[in-house]
DNA sequence: GCTTGAGCTGTGTCTAAGACACAGGTGTAA
DNA sequence: TTACACCTGTGTCTTAGACACAGCTCAAGC
């Protein structure tokens, strides 16, 4: 399989598994004749391992890490296991920091519609967002 | 005041307000002897807005655009609305997808504890992730 | 005046995870 | 053979700053 066909068998795109390669996390065979990149059924399995990690937000490089571990046949669950929990905490946060930011963007829409039509005074750039009257 | 002394009483960072000026988003003036960056009173006034609106995650380019609206004298103020709404739709976006990546992590730790100690047959890298038995 | 040294300065480079641009190669139809 | 659509690998770009670093400044001490 090339790059494209792949990428779509795997429900990517041809960017993502060029990346892969680009970084070394995938390692095709080279077709003789064109030069281009071949993939197997390892590299299938691998890429949906991937995928899976990327879905739960495991960075690029923590993916790394964990399967270089595999490839060294070492088992790496509990490598897993500590970046899913460090995953779930900051989840957490943003979590909440989406919360309060929603927070704040109603509360700018609400001043909004208290005040509609003050006019900016001075310099100022809009009064939704600047600290009331300043100076 | 320079950057640093600038910077800290405006709560921010002196790497912040170098690349706010970098950008041309601020334009102190620079001292004649030193060369180095004077940010004067109307700087303050625009990195307060500029904090504030980066709060409400409005990106730099965005903000660039309001700034530069209001320079050119104009109300900046229905784009400034824009945004907000836009953004309180990409934070709600945001918002759900923290709650499903949640979910997806807490079913990834409650797998685990429900069979902890399965090894990794065959190739696997960590069942936890993996997709059952494959193959 | 000179020197030390801490702290500050501007500029250049780096980040994550791909997305996009692009010159050139491939391969099927005519 | 020629067309032409599609594909390829590689290089560059993105955000919002953070970090590195050589050189400058400036107050203290001599």
């Amino acid at each position: 399989m090339k790059v494209t066909e792949f990428s779509h068998a795997m429900n990517t795109t041809p960017d993502t598994v060029r990346f892969y390669t680009r970084i070394g996390l995938l390692t095709p065979s080279k077709s003789a004749d064109n030069g281009y990149k071949v993939f197997g059924n390892a590299d299938k399995k691998r890429l949906k391992f991937i995928l899976n990690a990327r879905q739960l937000n495991f960075s690029v490089e923590e993916i790394t890490a964990i399967l270089a571990q595999a490839d060294k046949g070492e088992s790496a669950c509990p490598l897993v296991r500590n970046i899913v929990e460090q995953r779930l905490v900051a989840t957490e946060k943003q979590f909440q920091e989406a919360l309060a930011l929603r927070t704040r963007l109603q509360n700018a829409i609400n001043d909004w519609q208290e005040k509609p039509n003050k006019v900016p005074t001075g310099k100022m750039v809009c009064h939704l967002i600047e600290g009331e009257d300043d100076e």
